[in-house]
DNA sequence: GTCTATATGTTGATAGAC
DNA sequence: GTCTATCAACATATAGAC
């Protein structure tokens, strides 16, 4: 009875068409190019099997290290994880503070940009993103706790534009709440679906996903 | 540096109200009380903590058993995650084969129906859902292949819905996999947030969502 | 059917050479 | 910084008593 199922070699997942995305540019510069590797390896190993099915042995595989050279790195896996997380959260939430969101005049034209960017963002780096939203169990409390407070800073945003344009009469009367959740979970699902060989590209999927937001909270 | 992270004892999970579903009536009632409650406890830790970091420990404890007493009912840990994914997909997709979905005489009806019904199916049983979506890593490659059909079959009966809605000019014209894809989104993500003790009842959220849909395929 | 005890292998992380 | 070797802890699953 072997503990783990089968698996794939690290050179199989780095070729696997469904786990390529953008997550290379996502990690600091201030890092050298192995820890920038371990990263990279480390979303692709969390996205295919989850965190806690990932060994320390397969995050170093990935860039042809031993184990032992990712303690060299970073302190712990769970520290691996929280980085991958950590930045991914950060770029996503200043992917959505830019001027286009922030300065827009009209209210139907925020919702507009701010649904196409955020979409936008999931899909070009949606195997990190996908470990974003999906191996948040593999954190620390307090680290969990750090996430979750700029989930709420991104979620705001969001809130604040659908209740400005229910306020301006933008938009038809709504259950903000409501609204928001379900504009986000449209935009965040695609994680568990989307590839870049797909057929639209992440700012196409953007616009689409706009549109469909415009119409949920269209006046009749 | 311990391996596992802090965890719950048994009790503080059940108790949970995050953690509240309908998850006990899913089990087959061929199944002697025992089995179908480590189902309901495996839901719990599963939901909890994820399947890798849920101990055969863990889900007997749930039951006050010992870790032996899991294998007396069932093989493996991997098949109480493949009963449970299996039993979930299996209760989701007849609940949407519904008269009232596949006798509908108009198209609009037809697809506020099954949205209605899916939606609040997922807030219903969010717990067993949430497993259903975040833990398919889990499953031996032969599971999963069996899960993956059981999805198509889901899938198709919406898509199906749309695509006889623009064919007979109920709806506006639209990519068919697009939309069926945003909708299927909305209805899903809610297993990340959903909990009974909300404003909202499953049947509530059902006809929100069921409106939303309706929007992102109304004429204009 | 449940228990205690344990076999067997794996894992996260460290020690110490180079 | 990377390696080999290894540790202590833990997990899944089984054996055998009751």
């Amino acid at each position: 009875m072997p503990r783990r199922q089968a698996r794939f070699t690290p050179d199989e997942l780095a070729a696997d068409p469904r786990l390529q995305d953008h997550s290379p540019e996502l990690w600091s510069a201030d890092l050298g190019e192995v820890p920038r590797g371990l990263l990279t390896s480390a979303v692709r190993c969390f996205a295919a099997n989850g965190f806690h099915a990932t060994t320390t042995r397969d995050i170093a595989e990935g860039m042809g290290l031993s184990p032992a050279a990712l303690y060299v790195h970073f302190p712990s896996k769970e520290l691996v994880l929280y980085e991958i997380i950590r930045v991914g959260h950060e770029r996503v939430l200043e992917y959505v503070r830019h001027p286009s969101v922030l300065d827009a005049a009209d209210t139907a034209d925020r919702l507009r940009t701010i649904i196409s960017r955020y979409t936008a963002w999931h899909a070009r780096h949606h195997v990190t993103a996908r470990v974003c939203q999906m191996e948040l169990t593999g954190l620390t409390a307090e680290h969990y706790d750090q996430i979750i407070e700029l989930r709420h800073q991104t979620n705001d945003l969001f809130r604040e534009t659908v209740a400005r344009g229910v306020a301006d009469e933008s938009f038809a009367q709504a259950n903000i709440t409501q609204v928001t959740r379900a504009m986000l979970s449209l935009c965040i699902d695609l994680v568990r679906w989307y590839r870049l060989d797909g057929p639209d590209t992440p700012e196409q999927l953007g616009d689409f996903y706009a549109g469909l937001a415009l119409k949920m909270v269209a006046r009749t």
